[in-house]
DNA sequence: CCTCCACAGGAAGCGCAGGAGT
DNA sequence: ACTCCTGCGCTTCCTGTGGAGG
């Protein structure tokens, strides 16, 4: 019989503790973000010396560093062990409401309020009650804040509190990714949520190197990544808006094929083949949310590629292209099947434009051999898998 | 060279949904 | 509650274009 010990020594791994390519792992040091964490403790300071702290608004693309250079510096104020000091990080995908918020806060020291049912007005009092018994200073962290329904009623709420009470006070944190997002909201409460701002620039390729070698070092056995590897995933995240967290999971992908092909090393093959992974993965995502019409244009162009032989195709490079009168009739006869009018073959083309945009086809303008003139058409992947997606997520259901 | 093919893509207009104005 | 307006998705109609074929 074997232990559990035996079977995790036969399961060899080219990682340490994976857990540190996670997004939610916070790294004890952030590099290229001193100065934002030193900006944020500045605003949070006021707070150990009893005064209210101040409200800042951190906006930035995905993976900046928003979130963990908050909870980074949440850390070292928890660490202040100050009695008079709470923070409370939530993530407002979860807590979506003014209600949820308040309740989140509540049960963060009166966790016997964790069931709804309270009116609002009670959980107010108590936060009320519990902040002025000996004058906490309370830093609410709201991460993507922009997903609270009511966020004009929080806003106003929270900075009220601060009226209303003689002794302690809230401050906000407020991080979102979204750029219109401050012009959803109604001029008071933005002054206040936005008293200090901060923007999060995108990493560039240079400083994701040193984030990835960093946590390479904690997250991998000790040679078992090859600095190519780090240094593709470095250059692809670059090049996808300095995202820190993709970069981060083309690593961890990478890793994982390399243990799922039984390797003891990390190369930009692995690196390469995730990055295709990930690409494909959102290209799905993209397809099933798509337009009817245009998930069976897809389709259609999927059943053309997997016949081997079509009466009209071009080869180009070992890749056949299809005809765009063909590619409509076949969408055409696919609608009727399914018992749909299809679009007509003006709007079939501005299909084909979106589709091309979204990259989901490749489409070249006909030359010289073929006659007339005609948009030649090819998947940009493989349509058995595309073919199948649609059947299963789109036609299936 | 002219004609035809196989489309590309502009212009106009239609029906409808969803706000703004009253 | 009502009209009015606007934008969107789409159809209809039409002119333009580059190469093949006679």
């Amino acid at each position: 019989m074997p232990s559990f010990e035996d079977v995790l020594k036969e399961q060899k791994s080219v990682f340490s503790n994976k857990g540190a390519l996670s997004p939610h792992f916070v790294p004890d040091e952030l590099p290229y973000r001193e100065n934002e964490i030193r900006k944020l403790m500045v605003c949070l300071a006021p707070a150990l010396s009893g005064q209210k702290a101040k409200n800042v608004f951190l906006y930035g693309k995905t993976g900046t560093g928003k979130s963990s250079s908050t909870r980074t510096v949440i850390k070292k104020l928890e660490d202040e062990k100050n009695e008079r000091v709470k923070v409370i990080y939530m993530n407002c995908r979860v807590y979506d409401s003014r209600y949820k918020v308040l309740q989140k806060v509540i049960t963060a020291f009166h966790p016997s309020f964790a069931k709804t049912g309270y009116s609002f007005a009670v959980l107010y009092e108590r936060l009320l009650d519990w902040l002025e018994k000996d004058g906490k200073q309370l830093v609410v962290a709201l991460d993507e804040v922009d997903m609270v329904k009511d966020l004009d009623n929080l806003v106003y709420t929270l900075t009220r509190a601060n009226d209303d009470l003689t002794n302690g006070g809230i401050a906000i944190i407020g991080i979102s990714n979204k750029v219109d997002f401050k012009q959803r909201l109604d001029a008071r409460s933005r002054s206040s949520l936005c008293e200090e701002e901060m923007v999060f620039q995108p990493y560039n390729a240079e400083q994701l190197k040193g984030i990835l070698s960093k946590r390479s070092e904690i997250a991998f056995q000790d040679t078992a990544v090859q600095e190519s590897a780090i240094n593709l995933a470095a250059a692809v995240a670059a090049s996808e808006n300095g995202d820190a967290r993709y970069a981060l999971l083309l690593l961890l992908r990478a890793g994982e094929l390399s243990d799922a092909e039984k390797l003891d090393n990390v190369t930009d093959v692995q690196v390469e083949k995730s990055r295709k992974s990930a690409e494909e993965d959102k290209a799905f995502e993209i397809i099933s949310t798509l337009p009817e019409h245009q998930q069976l244009l897809l389709y259609s162009i999927a059943t053309l590629a997997s016949e081997v032989a079509y009466k009209r195709l071009v080869e180009e490079g070992g890749e056949k292209l299809y005809f765009s009168g063909e590619v409509y009739e076949r969408y055409a006869a696919v609608a009727k099947k399914l018992g749909k009018e299809p679009r007509t073959s003006r709007w079939y083309r501005e299909y084909l434009k979106e589709l091309e945009a979204l990259g989901l086809i490749n489409t070249v303008q006909s030359g010289k051999g073929i006659r007339g003139h005609t948009t030649l058409i090819r998947l940009s992947y493989e349509p058995q898998r595309v073919k199948q997606v649609i059947e299963t997520k789109v036609l299936g259901e």
